[in-house]
DNA sequence: TCTGGGGTCCTAGGACCC
DNA sequence: TCTGGGGTCCTAGGACCC
């Protein structure tokens, strides 16, 4: 299933659930309804921010990624509870199930939101209804409240399904640009964050009209390639399809943990790295993937971060080999400061059986040039009988193989 | 006490090849 | 003979999003 364009416009839906994890919470236990509730880490392990609040308690000043005993200074009487990944994924799976029985072109962009191309999809009714008959049913089946943007392309569905929440269906048409988005503050827009933001305003845009508005050339040249792109999608123009595909390619797994503190310890830090690729193999496994570089992400006590990678020949998937290859990097790069924070991810990810092609084919390549090489051995045997040893040698000098396979192989041979 | 943990995409320099 | 220009791969860092 690729991409969809019909003729005249499409219709595009973006789907976001309202503070998803608390609402989650609240559909589990009704008793939590109406009262100011985040969602945190252990505050004992200093990772105690909030990473969702119920609406409840944003009132009181609640926010994403407030430190929990500021959260409660704001609010003392909110109600804490730790972060239950299976029951948000649970939660996901209904939901994506339901757009899916909308239409076949669904894209889930993260575990509560995701868009959809409704433009076929007449048989359900027109957007609206479709809309108003979504949100109805997450909410009747889940209990769990969710805010639709209706629009002709991605990026103003998203800026829609911001407008209003919670429950809250909002149409942005492209004339109703000027109306609606022109007048919003530049960092409210989808792609603006802080560091562009601040650029942005030195040059004096301060809203996403200045922004649609502006000097291309000049945005060009504050932001390169990005500018060109934010300035299309402030003017209503944003031609990205919906790709119900793009969950299966992802492309990197990884694992970090921030340390309850600072540590130079080497027994602590190899019993982290241990967790860390334990981690990495498990949601790998899941995923029924394996990658082909592995990176190690340090933190030090004074929040200054390194990454290190290496690409690897071939495919991993166990925690052995991911341990092995991250301990390598970690010995290698480690400068002996005190570790706040350390992370194992996996890149050059794919699924196995999008993998097994791939291998077919690098064998494949390889018997080919090893049948080349044996060929070329023939033919200079033939010229130089036992001398060949010494003519190959003389060749390297004056011509380097031209790739590892093949410098390997001769190197084999002249053994 | 000072922002966790999961990601994606882009940029930029160096190596290497043609 | 040192030169240019174009392209790809690898690595590290940064910005952004949820």
């Amino acid at each position: 299933m690729s991409q969809w364009y019909p003729k005249k416009g499409r219709i595009i839906f973006h789907v976001d659930m309202n503070s998803f994890y608390a609402s989650v919470e609240m559909a589990y236990n009704p008793e939590l309804k109406g009262k100011p509730l985040a969602i945190a880490g252990n505050p004992e392990e200093r990772k105690g921010i909030v990473v969702t609040s119920s609406y409840e308690a944003r009132a009181k000043g609640v926010k994403t990624t407030m430190q929990l005993w500021q959260a409660r200074r704001l609010c003392p009487e909110l109600i804490v509870l730790r972060p239950n990944f299976d029951r948000y994924r649970t939660a996901s799976k209904e939901i994506f199930q339901m757009l899916a029985e909308i239409t076949p072109y669904v894209q889930p962009v993260s575990i509560d939101e995701g868009y959809m191309d409704v433009t076929a999809a007449e048989q359900h009714g027109n957007p609206v209804e479709i809309a108003q008959n979504l949100q109805e049913k997450i909410n009747n089946k889940l209990d769990l409240p969710c805010s639709i943007g209706i629009a002709p392309n991605k990026f103003l569905a998203k800026m829609a399904s911001d407008m209003k929440k919670p429950m809250g269906i909002t149409i942005l048409r492209k004339r109703d640009i000027s109306e609606k988005l022109w007048p919003l503050p530049i960092e409210e827009m989808y792609g603006v964050g802080e560091k562009t933001a601040k650029k942005l305003r030195t040059f004096d845009i301060n809203t996403i009209w200045d922004l649609a508005n502006g000097d291309s050339y000049q945005l060009k040249q504050i932001l390169g390639i990005n500018g060109e792109r934010l300035q299309n999608r402030a003017n209503g123009v944003d031609t990205r399809a919906v790709d119900p595909d793009a969950v299966h390619e992802f492309k990197s797994i990884g694992s970090s943990q921030t340390l309850a503190e600072d540590t130079t310890d080497d027994a602590e830090i190899r019993i982290l790295m241990h967790k860390l690729a334990e981690n990495v193999e498990r949601r790998m496994k899941r995923k029924k993937a394996a990658g082909k570089s592995v990176q190690i992400m340090i933190r030090y006590h004074d929040h200054k971060t390194v990454t290190r990678s290496r690409k690897l020949h071939q495919f991993i998937e166990n925690k052995d080999d991911i341990l092995y290859f991250a301990n390598e990097l970690f010995q290698k790069h480690w400068n002996s400061e005190p570790i706040r924070l350390l992370g194992i991810t996996v890149q050059d990810v794919d699924e196995k059986q999008n993998i097994a092609k791939q291998l077919d084919l690098f064998t494949y390549e390889k018997e080919a040039e090893k049948e080349k090489l044996y060929e070329a051995i023939d033919n200079l045997s033939q010229k130089y009988g036992k001398n060949t040893f010494k003519q190959l040698q003389n060749d390297d000098k004056n011509e380097q193989p031209r790739t590892s396979f093949q410098k390997d192989f001769l190197d084999d041979f002249k053994k």
